[in-house]
RNA sequence: GGCGGCAUAGCCAAGUGGCUAAGGCAGCGGUCUGCAAAACCGUUUGACACCGGUUCGAAUCCGGUUGCCGCCUCCA
């Protein structure tokens, strides 16, 4: 493989190694994410995923890829129907708020929207048709009105999970008197509605009878109506590689012959230990951290900050180190705005260098986030030392907020908008500055205090008082 | 039982054969300062789970041990 081209190597879950990344057309890349089902809000172990999914994104943007990301809604499944059932609403009214709310939770976290949000309810005609095509090819068959896929039938099945399926305990989680399949480990294409289904109208009629589709024939058909027979990424978290990616695989490349997707991209899981105030049966939502007055900029960082293949233990602390951390890069942009002048520093030039140089091979290399901080953070101890000692010129200071926007492009961690001043808060400043001359104390801190409620953090310095806008998101 | 992952300082976490083992947090010392808070500078704890092997050389490769975690065809 030739590295050169695009320089990125991703680990690859189907050759389980790393592979030098190359996409099927030059300059654009095709990434498909396994979406949310959409009957409540989102977890951790969400955000992570479509947050590691952004990050890639992100970052073949800014190695200058134009990327196609395809995110399905999952609002037709057990979970969506016996939700609204439990809400009283039907289940488009349900799915709809909470598909909503999925893409508020998105924005708060930064992770930019992807090119579409195919609904799987509006597919179901390329679901049937798959399923006759998998049968009239002998790789499916029908039982009682459901029809199931024979894995026996593809010989490939496993290569993505390596499972060895002699070897597996088949029956531990499935109780087999439920299901009519020839082999328990085939898996549902169409499955019949139930008398309760049928009921709510929840039914697609074939020439099998009334069926609703299952979870595995909705994600590989919604993949290939959007990006044909191959894509170049598929990402997901490590646990959907088996069965459900296995079963993608299964049901496309029995249908064309080739492969869904030519890189597998899996991040590791959130774990979570019991919160007291949660209750057991859920799982942490990212409302409940929201709620705890952590930032979607805040919750961001967390996510992104470790390896995308590394499993991460939820803890409040963590996410208090990564609230300093987020406000520490804020006052460096704010204390670099607000720097005293300086000469031109030759060296200015080497340290933005460098910083690129460490970004791009560190993240070139399987998303290496770890490296891609560091190097960030070396950055900006260096340029603190040269604002404390030498200010800045502001040429130099122009160059260092291009580079940081560069690399924000891709991180989304810091806050590079300019903060728009008012009249009013010039005024309450300059009022301030008087009193604290006169040493008027009480008036210098009741005017702090004004400023406070406009939501503006004021920091005396010695070079006079500098100020910030209270960041909130 | 099968497949896979992980183990690096007080905590989090890079590094996968060879210079003084990144970076962050906490701690300590200092600067600034009316106060406050923050920030900044400097810096400590002399860290690679255990046993054995390969090698001139191992955190890194191989074998074994221990511990922890995920998945194993309900649903997603």
């Amino acid at each position: 493989m030739d590295r050169k081209k695009t320089g990125i190597i991703l680990f690859n879950t189907m050759t389980r190694q790393k592979d030098a990344f190359m996409p099927i057309k030059d300059n654009t890349v095709s990434i498909y994410s396994c979406g949310p089902t959409v009957s409540r809000f989102i977890g951790l172990a969400g955000c992570r995923r479509y947050g590691v999914a952004d990050l890639l994104r992100r970052y073949l943007e800014f190695k200058g890829f134009t990327v196609t990301h395809i995110i399905n809604i999952t609002d037709l499944d057990d979970r969506t129907i016996q939700g609204a059932e439990a809400a009283g609403e039907d289940v488009k009214t349900f799915t709809e708020k909470y598909y909503r709310e999925f893409l508020n939770d998105m924005d708060a976290l930064r992770i930019k929207r992807a090119t579409s949000y195919p609904l799987v309810s509006q597919h179901v005609e390329e679901m049937i048709d798959i399923t006759q095509r998998l049968l009239e090819k002998g790789f499916a068959y029908e039982r009682l009105r459901s029809v199931y896929f024979d894995i026996s039938r593809f010989q490939h099945y496993g290569k993505l999970s390596r499972v060895d399926l002699d070897k597996m305990r088949v029956g531990k989680t499935v109780d087999l008197d439920n299901y009519d399949k020839d082999n328990p480990r085939d898996f549902t294409l169409l499955k019949r509605s139930t008398l309760h289904e049928l009921k709510r109208g929840i039914f697609f009629p074939t020439k099998w009878g009334n069926v609703r589709p299952s979870w595995h024939i909705e994600c590989a058909a919604v993949a290939m109506k959007s990006f044909g027979e191959t894509f170049d990424i598929q990402t997901g978290s490590m646990d959907l590689i088996f069965p459900h990616h296995e079963n993608d695989i299964a049901i496309s490349e029995a249908l064309t012959g080739k492969p869904l997707a030519n890189y597998w991209v899996h991040n590791e899981l959130v774990k979570e230990k019991n919160h007291p105030e949660i209750p057991q049966e859920r799982a942490l939502t990212l409302r409940d951290v929201f709620n705890r007055g952590y930032t979607g900029r805040e919750v961001r960082f967390w996510l992104v900050s470790m390896h995308y293949r590394k499993a991460m233990d939820f803890s409040w602390s963590k996410l208090d180190v990564a609230k300093k951390t987020v406000s520490r890069l804020d006052r460096f942009v704010d204390k670099l705005r607000t720097c005293q002048k300086g000469p031109v520093i030759g060296e200015i030039d080497q340290l933005i260098y460098d910083l690129k140089q460490k970004f791009v091979g560190a993240m070139d290399d399987d998303l290496n986030i770890s490296q891609a901080l560091a190097a960030l953070f070396d950055f900006i101890h260096s340029i603190n030392r040269i604002m404390d000692f030498q200010g800045l010129d502001l040429s130099d200071r122009t160059k260092i907020e291009d580079v940081l926007s560069g690399l924000n492009s891709v991180l989304m961690i810091m806050d590079l908008t300019e903060p728009e001043s008012s009249y009013q808060i010039e005024e309450l400043i300059r009022e301030r500055a008087a009193a604290r001359q006169k040493k008027d104390w009480a008036r210098a801190d009741h005017l702090r205090d004004e400023l406070k409620k406009l939501r503006v953090e004021v920091t005396d310095t010695k070079d006079g008082t500098t100020w910030r806008r209270i960041k909130e998101t």
